[in-house]
RNA sequence: GCGCCCGUAGCUCAGUUGGAUAGAGCGUCUGGCUACGAACCAGAAGGUCGCAUGUUCGAAUCAUGCCGGGCGCACCA
């Protein structure tokens, strides 16, 4: 409702300047510093100063004049020393917001994917992981509560180096077979180590025995060579971990209400020769050229002046094809953003992985025709790539390859996502026990290690997260069985961890620290909740006193919320109440979930103020509180869908 | 060496793209529970927005230069 009265006095502006200076103006919204100012503030008298040479003060007061009564505006003044300061129409504000005025999200035309999650699938997955798939998938969710098409894509490098290292460990370090591996992935024997971990530990054993005997790397190579050719026991065993990887990370990421729509993978992409289509292209179009002397001798390379800014004197140009022929990572990554555009002019081929409870299939790319038909992938008109910031050189050499194809419109449609890492605080280091060296130790943080098996398993947050909200649902609510205390508990333990990771800004480092993560409160993910919670149950409670909800559009008139608006707290509660499109689209335009993430908090502290101002049930007065119930109402409401953009459920109680 | 990011309250972070008196949470201190259950609320203290020039009606925000920290710049992914 704010965002489209917002939008009409914009629109409403934009014309009166035209009409009245002939001038195009982008029209500034901002919300004033003071309530008392009213709800929106109009700096544009500051913007056409300069071009109409008066003062801000006499352009203001033009307007003012010129724009004379508006729709759904109660006033209109000139504030400051050129402010123009909007008032709302109160009784007209809060039945609209009874009508249901403004709830609809315009369908947007083409389809956008967003890929994210991407882990290696040798190991467990840790906070780092966890950071890019709710960040994606929180994204994901504010695009389509937009009322976008959004695909999520997980992209699986199954037969990349960090499989291979794994099955390098458990080949040539452990002698173990394809079976015994299997036997591993399926154990006998309640309370085994799980795969994911044991793997975990495995790879950080490979890396450091190829750091104490370097002659050992030859295994690696003998592996991926395998790996390529896709036959014999270690290509096999290659398969078995990644694939099992990969659904204990399908499962960890659940946890956290986080799915996806298609897997494809590094396998069909090499097998059914993606790259060979791309490497024509970038031929054809001269992207790429075979470099004749110096070191790059022998390699397609692209030259540096694509991908680097003018004035920059790095010279050195991407190597795309290795002398020895093979493609790089880049490359690869190439062909992949040109199939995600459908520009390669190939496609996967697929089949159901898994089927969520809910219904929905996860596919995963095949090499080969499958029986059942997919649904249409890729072929989008925009894509965002969840990568953290450490990549933005290799995206941006992807994007520069597009370009060098001619893909300008996709190039600039081809987003990185970027965000920082997540690194461990020193006192999380000490929390874990890991011994850091001296130089470590004076840094603000540590960075996560998967070679070195340095960081925080996911499962294991998570674990501890749910261990600690049991204690507090437990305490609280000691006479509830414990199956719905397991429940509400996990319901805040996620909560509390998706609000942990989405309320700090994209290019902020997160140094990892327990006791933050495990708060539930102040600025948390339980706060949100439990708000919504309190909403909830003061509606419940009137059913238990046997009451029934009132017909609100037959019992609150215009006039009688015009009354009752006229109290500032009430009016003031109600606007930020009402503020979530706005704030929605503020977000998905500035592309970052922790402003959504920060309206969430701002609409419960909202809540939790008028909570305890004003006692509802209690109300006397017949009309007042008719109106603080449909605002009680309007509240659990707002709380349950901005919770539900930011991936986190309302709990039964607590 | 080159490129990108960061520096805001004791700590952790926001700051709506250049606007009105710089905001939250935590921590500290003071006060508030008889079920609309306090995972909460009210209040207080706490700031040279790293430093310096500049741009203009107006700068935490833009430019330049320093200082301090982080990350990139492979025929690895």
């Amino acid at each position: 409702m704010f965002h489209i009265q917002e939008k009409q006095i914009q629109t409403a502006f934009r014309d009166l300047v035209r009409i009245r200076f002939g001038v195009e103006a982008e029209i500034v919204i901002e919300q004033p510093k003071q309530s008392s100012f009213g709800e929106l503030a109009l700096p544009v008298a500051f913007q056409l100063a300069k071009a109409l040479k008066q003062a801000p003060k006499k352009i203001a007061a033009d307007l003012v004049e010129a724009a004379g009564a508006m729709p759904g505006v109660a006033s209109l003044e000139v504030a400051g020393n050129g402010y123009i300061n909007v008032r709302f129409d109160r009784g007209a504000y809060g039945a609209g917001l009874l009508a249901g005025e403004g709830e609809q999200p315009a369908a947007a035309a083409g389809k956008t994917v967003v890929e994210h999650t991407n882990i290696n699938p040798n190991k467990a997955a840790h906070i780092g992981h966890l950071r890019n798939a709710v960040l994606g998938d929180t994204f994901v969710r504010m695009l389509r509560a937009l009322g976008h098409q959004v695909e999520v894509q997980n992209y699986i490098d199954n037969t990349g180096v960090q499989v291979a290292d794994v099955v390098v460990g458990f080949h040539f370090l452990e002698q173990k077979t394809p079976a015994e591996v299997a036997a591993l992935i399926a154990p006998e024997e309640p309370g085994s180590l799980r795969f994911d971990y044991l793997c975990w530990d495995l790879y950080a054993r490979t890396s450091q025995y190829y750091k104490d005997h370097p002659e050992a790397l030859a295994w690696r190579a003998a592996t991926l060579h395998e790996i390529e050719a896709n036959h014999g026991p270690l290509a096999e065993m290659a398969h078995l971990v990644a694939d099992a990887i990969v659904n204990l990370h399908l499962a960890t990421m659940l946890r956290l209400n986080i799915q996806y729509d298609v897997l494809p993978r590094e396998s069909e992409i090499l097998h059914l020769q993606f790259w060979a289509s791309a490497f024509e292209l970038l031929k054809d179009r001269k992207a790429i050229y075979l470099e004749e002397e110096g070191k790059n001798k022998g390699c397609w390379v692209m030259p540096s002046s694509a991908f680097r800014g003018e004035g920059d004197a790095n010279e050195d140009s991407k190597v795309i094809v290795r002398s020895n022929g093979t493609v790089t990572y880049v490359g690869k990554d190439i062909a992949y953003q040109l199939w995600k555009f459908g520009l390669l002019g190939k496609d996967f081929y697929y089949h159901p992985l898994t089927r969520y409870t809910d219904g929905h299939d996860v596919w995963v790319s095949a090499d080969t025709p499958q029986p059942r038909p997919a649904p249409a992938f890729g072929k989008a008109t925009r894509v965002y790539n969840v990568i953290d910031t450490r990549q933005s050189y290799l995206q941006d050499v992807v994007v520069a390859g597009l370009r060098a194809l001619g893909f300008d419109a996709q190039a600039e449609q081809s987003i990185h996502f970027s965000y920082e890492m997540v690194a461990l605080s020193p006192r999380c280091c000490a929390d874990l026990g890991i011994e850091l060296s001296e130089e470590d130790a004076r840094r603000p943080y540590v960075e996560v290690s998967g070679r070195k098996g340095l960081g925080v398993k996911a499962d294991d947050l998570m674990d501890k997260l749910i261990e600690s909200a049991l204690g507090e649902v437990a305490s609280r609510h000691p006479e509830d069985n414990p199956v719905a205390q397991q429940a509400v508990a996990v319901e805040i333990a996620m909560g509390a961890l998706r609000y942990f990771l989405l309320k700090f800004t994209r290019n902020t480092v997160i140094a990892f620290d327990f006791q933050e993560a495990l708060s539930f409160e102040g600025e948390t993910g339980p706060y949100v909740q439990y708000a919504a919670v309190r909403a909830g149950r003061i509606l419940n409670k009137l059913e238990e006193r046997g009451e029934t909800l009132p017909d609100f559009r037959a019992e609150l008139s215009r006039e009688a919320m015009a009354r009752q608006l006229e109290n500032e707290d009430c009016w003031q509660v109600l606007l930020a109440a009402s503020r979530a499109g706005s704030a929605l689209e503020r977000a998905v335009t500035a592309g970052e979930p922790a402003h959504m993430a920060r309206y969430a908090f701002q609409l419960a502290q909202e809540f939790s103020n008028f909570y305890q101002r004003f006692k509802v049930l209690d109300e006397p007065d017949r009309e007042r509180r008719t109106f603080l119930l449909w605002m009680t109402e309007f509240f659990a409401l707002q709380l349950k869908r901005t919770l539900s953009i930011l991936g986190i459920a309302v709990p039964a109680y607590m």
